[in-house]
DNA sequence: TAACACCCTGAGGTATACCGTAAGGTATAG
DNA sequence: CTATACCTTACGGTATACCTCAGGGTGTTA
């Protein structure tokens, strides 16, 4: 089992009710941060003192409050954690559900397991403890699913995706023509983008092409 | 100090760490749901039992997932519980930070305390049942300030926050002037709804409509 | 009261988005 | 090869969004 485990997350009763869980695992020595910079800081120290943490548990998103930060978000604690300390074990757990995002923090850290918080989430959280014991990679039931179906989406899919992006990065019809003619991908013309942003509209019941993207947010798609 | 404490939160380990603090202030009879139906379910039977529980704790959005469910937000379940048993006191515990919200909400809700979740959660939490037990009102620190002034902002920040939730929702520029007339608003004409959205583009940095939408869910304006 | 600043509004013009149509291109089946 | 279906693209028209300007109202200050 893990001896020394980190938990980074700032609202306080998650703090208590994973520190509960992993109590009874039989974790012995557990430590708690409510700011990214702080539990940066107790990494190093436990790192220096020869007894590094072997575990972090993190959040994604932290609050901002009168405290200056210099690490504003889990990922930027995860990189700085890793640079540390390369061989950190990391579990996310965070409320974050649009699997892109997900998608691409997976593909950016090396990221031993990604919780999701909710209703099964101390359930799950075991059980990536010890998938991460057993030298696996966990993910939160649904999470494992959609990330499966990521890797199959075909181009058309990705071409949708990557429309919502462009128009969510606040690109108009016009550049987003250029840059995908740049990219050279098909059906690059304005007049192709603008059927296929028709045609999400229908497809989404979307009236304007404002609530499109309010949309493919809201379902993760983005 | 009060007896029969319902906590009303689909996250398992806040359930946990609300558990341990009410454990803190000796309460002893703690019950948890994680379903709005569960909980209104558990009022009702101990009211019938003639051991109606004397506090609600609970959060105000509960995540779908596969069951079935009537009740769908903490407001559906304040409703309900207080229809059944008007006098329960309620703490509603939520990351909304939105004044708006917190303000319609403490509007038309017999409301105890309104607990911000956050990195002092545990102490406000216990200062709010402290309070409640002498018979006063409990908000967080910060809410508390917004309510004061949200006769002014509600004006001003509340009209940004509805032209955006609008924009998001599908409705055009002169359908949003429509609804603006009717509902009596300042700055109802097309031309100042224009004004509006040009200025919350320049200050979130948008390009786009789209981008602005997407800005404003990212940050949780919407 | 007069001068000023500020906000709301309407009018008119330009840019962009939206929509329909038709021409050409490619792949498939017969 | 031919016919067909489907996709991409260009073009032109309409609707909407975007922008600028000026008039008029209100409140403040001298």
């Amino acid at each position: 089992m893990f001896k020394n485990v980190l938990i980074a997350e700032d609202q306080n009763s998650i703090n208590k009710g994973v520190e509960r869980i992993l109590t009874e695992l039989n974790i012995l020595n557990i430590v708690s941060a409510q700011y990214c910079d702080d539990a940066l800081l107790k990494v190093k120290a436990a790192f220096k003192a020869g007894k590094p943490f072997d575990l972090l548990i993190t959040d994604l998103s932290f609050k901002a409050d009168h405290r200056e930060r210099t690490l504003k978000s889990g990922e930027a604690l995860i990189e700085a954690a890793q640079a540390i300390q390369p061989d950190l074990k990391i579990i996310v757990f965070s409320v974050e559900h649009r699997i892109g995002k997900i998608k691409s923090l997976l593909d950016t850290y090396k990221i031993g397991a990604y919780v999701e918080k909710g209703r099964e989430e101390s359930h799950d959280l075991k059980k990536a403890i010890k998938a991460l014991l057993e030298g696996k990679i966990y993910y939160s039931y649904g999470i494992e699913q959609l990330l499966r179906n990521v890797d199959d989406i075909s181009q058309t899919d990705m071409y949708d995706e990557i429309l919502l992006q462009l128009l969510a990065k606040g690109l108009k019809r016009e550049q987003i023509a250029d840059y995908f003619k740049e990219q050279e991908f098909p059906a690059r013309s304005l007049s192709s983008i603008e059927k296929r942003i028709n045609k999400l509209k229908v497809l989404f019941d979307a009236n304007t092409s404002e609530q499109l993207v309010a949309i493919a947010i809201d379902r993760g798609l983005i």
